[in-house]
DNA sequence: TACTAAGCGAGACGGTACGTCCGGTCTTTTG
DNA sequence: CAAAAGACCGGACGTACCGTCTCGCTTAGTA
């Protein structure tokens, strides 16, 4: 998602190279695994990349705003298998958590890029459009997968109803990602099946208690 | 904890101000309210707080090390007060913990700080001896609270039990601190009594269902 | 003379500004003058030329690189007018000397380069390929000229000729250029026309009596 | 000569150790051969004397008074032997100046302090009494010895007389002093028995040309 | 085929902060 | 008191990046 002019058609002049583009953000994981946030250069990006740092720049206006870009994407691979019951499907979904965090470019990627957004608003922004509210989609699925089961009872109808649902949904997504996140940043423990399975035991059996 | 000579007694020459120290830990804070990790620099907090570059130097190898001591202290505070039963207790901490992530010194610091540490093993070894650790003391307390008032059933006799509990222990502290972790810093949407409530009754009828 | 890159043609990306190379040793000069060697910063200079200070480190390797260079090219105007006779052409370098010295900028600047290089070899090399050598030519030409008036016997043909006149050179160079440095840096009296006269009335007659 | 309280007896409380002052000068002349004026510090010069810094600053107010101290005391060696002829004093005095310049020692202190002084009217004031003028003795000196063997015709009487003299005394200390310092430090050749004979041939051969 | 507009690599540019070093002063304890 | 030790303030050092700029050259589409 440069930032480019808007048509991508028919503009005068020499286009732009699309290899430029994935050679930069490949760059920018690699050297963030190998760096992290606050070592990183645009210099030593353009370098790995083969580019020029005016190549950089044409692009991206930062280096925040190229980090979050090079970084959304590895979120995109989170799925929803359906594994039959409720439960399955949330430890299949907490052990893909686990494991994409696992991977040092993601953990640094995404501390990293929080932190900056601290004091930022317009990253913040940034961040939450392009990684977090893509992955809410994961809980809404399950929960309507669930309720199709018969694992849930359905929405309550009307407005009051959707909002307790969107409630809902909002705490089980702090709980699970903020778990998860907790463990392997801050715990610095693994999440293998053991501690997917006592996590999702807990929510489950939990979530029975709210009206 | 700046890492002085060791013996703080009868050392020649002019001993160390204390004054300095506690000037430059200040500083820091103030500056990583207004400006962000990124953003802060050894000059800024040397003229905020009076004292030559070097002092902070002579005290600390670098702008972590500082910024690590500064912001540990802030996370002392957190205490469990007996409000009589354990929903009570743990709303109590929570509220406590969110109020607490709701300051922009603290939320900036925690977070600039794990993020570092996401490339340092120095620094994530020495944030966790300096916070973290710190904090699961309230985690054990409460659960000896609820158990002498027979809210929760006594720890099972034995290595194994105490194996248990402590894994117990871990699960609920990255739950708990992971959540409100998560909806302050992601989410960016406060910790208010009726979300802590929701969340301590999910805890609690959650953990009935572990063994 | 900027340590660059040695071809001036074609060489990929931005090419220096001539008019900052310009502008850097104007203004070092003129700091010299105003602040000696030993107060003269290199950001000091940046600021007088109007420029930062990566400007000057991408050109000159450090302070003596910059100043050597700033200097040489005062010494330059130093000319051997023809005023008809040998002693009236001896006093006319010597007074332009004097008065070349006599000028703030490159009093300061002689000395302190000289002095810095007493334990620089390369600086002193530098400073003698620089500065010194291109001014024994005033010598050579001299001599020369009061052969072709029929002042002075010509050169003794053969090895041993050229090289008693170089030695007689070097010694007249050393008299002269000592006489007037220490007179108006040690001595700290001016070079005035008597002074001149007497200089070159003693050089001439004294000449004489080299076999 | 450190400036130290002027009674030097009587004085209550412990006395200056005069091992330091020693070991002091010494260290200063020792770091001025390894470092050169410009990387001489105070700290070393402490550290190599063996004393802290507080006992330099005790004794002299700053890095130039010292040194200028230090080197001073090295030009009180020159003597002016009796040759039996003036021209074999001339060559014996220039061979000795030679020989203390070729010196490291006196080379860079003596280049090093005239070169602070051009921009500091206090220190040249100082150089000029504490070094400089104490050699004028030897031309003065040398010339009484000719006149009394009959080399030199006796002072003209009356004011005007003693004045010349004074003159020509002058313009022979910068000649000698000046084609010495020259040659040894710009030209960087040594003052051999034959640089020696050849200089103070001229010189004797052209003083017989003033008036 | 030439023209034109933009992309591109290279690297200079003005800034800003880094972490180090030194000058000269001040504050301790020890003699 | 002096001396040794060393902390202190101030300020320059030379380096590293940032994000911008100016070159000469390449690569399209349009005329």
């Amino acid at each position: 998602m440069p930032h480019s002019a808007s048509s991508p058609k028919g503009r005068p002049g020499r286009p732009r190279s699309a290899a430029a583009d994935r050679a930069i953000l490949d760059a920018t994981r690699a050297a963030l695994v190998d760096l992290g946030w606050g070592k990183l250069t645009m210099g030593d990006v353009a370098a790995r990349a083969g580019v020029a740092k005016t190549t950089l720049y044409r692009r991206w206006a930062n280096k925040n705003e190229l980090v979050v870009d090079a970084v959304a994407v590895l979120f995109d691979e989170l799925e929803l298998p359906d594994l039959g019951c409720l439960q399955a499907d949330i430890e299949g979904v907490v052990r893909q958590f686990g494991a994409l965090l696992a991977r040092p470019e993601t953990k640094t990627a995404l501390m990293a890029v929080v932190a900056e957004s601290t004091t930022d608003d317009a990253l913040r922004e940034r961040i939450r459009s392009a990684i977090v509210d893509r992955q809410k989609r994961l809980v809404v699925l399950g929960r309507e997968r669930a309720q199709q089961r018969g694992e849930l009872p359905p929405d309550v109808p009307g407005p009051e109803g959707a909002l307790a649902a969107a409630r809902t949904a909002g705490l089980i997504f702090d709980l699970i990602a903020g778990a998860i996140v907790h463990r392997t940043l801050v715990t610095a423990e693994p999440v293998d099946a053991e501690w997917a399975h006592r996590l999702s035991t807990v929510l489950l059996q939990g979530l029975g208690g709210l009206d």
